[in-house]
DNA sequence: CTGTATCCTGTGAGATACTG
DNA sequence: CAGTATCTCACAGGATACAG
């Protein structure tokens, strides 16, 4: 199926939904962790940098309730809570780190493009405080 | 490389620069489009259902920024603009498009996993507006 | 340790109106 | 036709405090 089918609102919604997912670096990111094996709460918090606890659980919720991520409770004290892939959760893997695999090597041509496209337009471009062309 | 570094923060914020991009629907839309050859503004916006002309102006700005557009200015009356994906684009359609078939061949698997997490959890948990924003 | 509830802020994005 | 400017509202997301 081509992208060609916004008409086709099937596909369309299909695909919203799941760059909904994919879309938030957050999600990404957990599952680039699990990706190496099931972790605790604690361990991703800290290995994803700059999560606050708050998007990390809602995340978290979230990728679960998609059925993409395991939780596993273990009913010791203190609690220990486990988190792992699932096996669509490891299929989404792929096209994830194709992803990545591309911003990889054409990350570099972007920061290039947007530095062209910034010299191009700060000659036409005008500052920014400007209001009315009233007097001038 | 593997999506494990995330302390590895240069493809870390390359993965999130591309993600900003690839994440925004209206830019997935937009590249889908113009993945079948080039398309006017308005043809855009008729063909990618639900746009506004503004995001669609910023959506092409900030793909024209990034070298993915190009955009064509044809300085007649009455003005006609054309759109087009860059090499770079067209190179960025492909991890775009396992995407998209991921999430046709996926989606019903998603859509059951988040009516099953629901049952599960309209037993055990009965809270009907989960939304801080609900009830205020 | 693993969460939930709350507050607060910035930003994303639609609607609308105007310009060239 | 193509695009910019402005207003507005809702929501995402961080910080914090509390609970099991």
């Amino acid at each position: 199926m081509s992208l060609k089918d916004t008409s086709e609102n099937a596909n369309c919604r299909a695909m919203s939904d799941v760059l909904n997912r994919i879309g938030d670096k957050w999600s990404v990111m957990v599952v680039g962790m699990l990706s190496g094996g099931t972790l605790r709460f604690n361990e991703l918090k800290r290995q994803i940098n700059g999560v606050s606890q708050r998007m990390l659980t809602l995340t978290l919720r979230n990728l679960e309730r998609d059925g993409l991520v395991t939780r596993t409770i273990y009913p010791e004290i203190p609690p220990r809570v486990e988190y792992g892939l699932t096996d669509l959760g490891k299929t989404l893997g792929e096209p994830i780190n194709a992803l990545w695999d591309w911003s990889a090597a054409n990350h570099e041509a972007i920061i290039a493009a947007r530095l062209a496209y910034d010299a191009r337009h700060k000659e036409t471009e005008a500052p920014p405080a400007r209001k009315y062309a009233g007097a001038a």
